[in-house]
DNA sequence: GCTATATATTCCAAAAAGACGATATAGGAG
DNA sequence: CTCCTATATCGTCTTTTTGGAATATATAGC
């Protein structure tokens, strides 16, 4: 029960399913996605340790910076469905596409200082 | 993403998994909902209000009970997705053991004033 | 009409979630 | 070791969610 209400919990908020579809697209660190949604780096770590711990993605260190991936729904059967079915949810949605637009510009390059 | 977030909200509350999944076993009330959860009346009819607000379950009205069911899942492709998924998930979960166990004792007759 | 019962709604207090600034930690560069 | 940068954690505030008592609504029976 607790592991499918962390799943569920996790996908209540719409910054944290914007990042799992902006994860589809490509891997990306905090700062990336910190630039994408507009939100603070705090809020923004938060969001990702709630996804994290729902099994939904995987963090990788690459030196300084953490990337953050999809996770391939290993630890959780919940989270490997939902997973699935977020790869063709929300595509059409305005709010998903308005972030999905925008996100060839944001570039680890811009943001961090290299 | 509206309707998805509805569906997520839903399905993020441990007594509103435990409706879902008793409703499909049978069809019931909400003062059977009420006795099978151990939660006061008020709550049971707003727990029962926003998983029909995500299109998770339907009310048909009885005289003077509401009967509810599961939905068919017609109003939003994300119920009906979790509608299926639920029909196999959490089956062995403790909690909903519990609550399946005792469901067979929980009949509207001996509660309500027939 | 009145009464009784099942459900819905309102109101309020407690708990949890969300956002952000400030601080702490970790790892690279010099 | 020191400085700098990316990320994590902490403290605080605001907002949302939750639960129940009290009240309102609806329907059956008289």
């Amino acid at each position: 029960m607790k592991t499918f209400l962390k799943v569920m919990k996790a996908l209540s908020d719409p910054s944290r399913v914007k990042i799992m579809k902006m994860l589809q697209t490509r891997v990306m660190c905090v700062c990336a996605i910190k630039e994408a949604l507009h939100i603070a780096q705090s809020t923004t770590s938060k969001h990702l340790k709630i996804l994290e711990g729902a099994g939904l993605i995987t963090s990788h260190k690459e030196g300084l910076w953490v990337n953050y991936t999809l996770s391939d729904g290993g630890d959780s059967p919940y989270a490997a469905s939902l997973i699935g079915n977020l790869k063709h949810w929300l595509d059409d949605d305005p709010e998903i596409m308005e972030v999905a637009e925008q996100l060839p510009q944001i570039r680890r390059e811009n943001i961090c200082g290299v």
